[in-house]
DNA sequence: TTTTTTATTTAAACACTGTTCAATATTTTT
DNA sequence: AAAAATATTGAACAGTGTTTAAATAAAAAA
């Protein structure tokens, strides 16, 4: 059945051609100004036809929603080589910091914007579950080597993220404008290179 | 002039039944699921009227945020007489949570929404500056009594606010279920005091 | 090749949104 | 009581996500 075959492929093409449109949109305007009718203009095609593909608006948000975890997990892996787990666990701040800078968009979709992964079925949310146990595993291996003695590795681990996600969360909204003669990046990363010297005394 | 003093009472009363309406819509469904015409029927009145004592529906919006950052801030000052500023500072933090908790819908509007402050000339702003400086009036003084040394006190303090927004962030968007059998109060408590022992050390 | 069936696309419609504005009602001043 | 100022309204505008009947394009069957 070559038909049968063409057909899908088309079907994906088309699939990916309206998601292209949505990630140019999405990533330029943000959540609440990405109308399907732009999505639908991006493309040269009927608003309508969208829904021949996606069930809604919120099935095209969590596509991208997946594709920014999965580049951010891409980054994060190259880690897994350094050895020192403790290293690795400073490092990945610093990528995850570095992430969120270089693709602010992708941040607000994946973080911020409140559409995101309402049941917790979705694929968007196991990958975010996969990140959370990478930052776990290497908790826990830097408390076998001796570090963070007496923390719940659970409770630390969701402190770290926390501060990872506070930095890069009011840098999305810049809400930093109120420590004067410093820009965000210098705030971010010396913000979180104070972090990791308290980290380093526990 | 009776009558204009009046007339000036009617207009503020008018003021306070919409933004009396407003709240109660707003905490209740968020920013996005709050329509004027929501607003305006809550109190029985067209929605055209609201356009007579507000601007547009940002400036509802920008009355509420002032509102919650208020709300924080009175909780914050009782503090002030605790006198160790290190205890002040710990304490601090836990109100903090603690109000996100128990507003959580004041949080969201406060920290969350994109609608926000946008202009940094806003009162909304102000308030949010002062609370900045309370946090970094209270590192400095710790740093004083031989804490924290060799930290730069305001890139320390954006990264202790960093911490306590993160934690609350997270918690508004509950995107903590990753952490099986733990409440999110348990995680933002735990969480937190895992904080407090990393600054104990330094 | 022509007809029938299926797949795809579209324009129009529905119920909503924030906001504006001319018309109306109310109140105050003359 | 008439005129002027103030307050309120409902309709309208341009936008939103989504549904759907109709139109078109493509494929299969005759």
């Amino acid at each position: 059945m070559g038909i049968a075959e063409r057909k899908l492929e088309d079907k994906q093409e088309m699939h990916a051609k309206i998601l292209n449109g949505a990630r140019k949109v999405f990533l330029a305007k943000g959540y609440d100004q990405t109308s399907m009718r732009n999505i639908a203009s991006e493309i040269n095609y009927s608003p309508g036809s969208i829904y021949f593909y996606f069930k809604d608006k919120s099935e095209i948000f969590h596509e991208l929603h997946k594709e920014g975890f999965q580049l951010l997990l891409s980054q994060l892996k190259v880690l897994e080589k350094v050895g020192d787990p403790f290293e690795q666990l400073k490092a990945s701040g610093r990528v995850f910091i570095q992430f969120a800078q270089e693709n602010k968009d992708y941040y607000n979709l994946m973080f911020i914007v409140d559409d995101s992964v309402k049941d917790s079925a979705s694929e968007g949310f196991k990958i975010a579950e996969e990140a959370i146990r990478y930052m776990h595993g290497m908790v826990t291996e830097c408390q076998l080597k001796g570090k963070f003695k007496n923390m719940d590795t659970e409770y630390f681990t969701f402190m770290i993220i926390s501060v990872l996600h506070g930095i890069c969360a009011l840098f999305c909204k810049h809400r930093n404008t109120s420590f004067v003669g410093k820009t965000d990046e210098e705030l971010m990363h010396n913000g979180y290179e104070s972090f990791v010297g308290l980290l380093e005394k526990g």
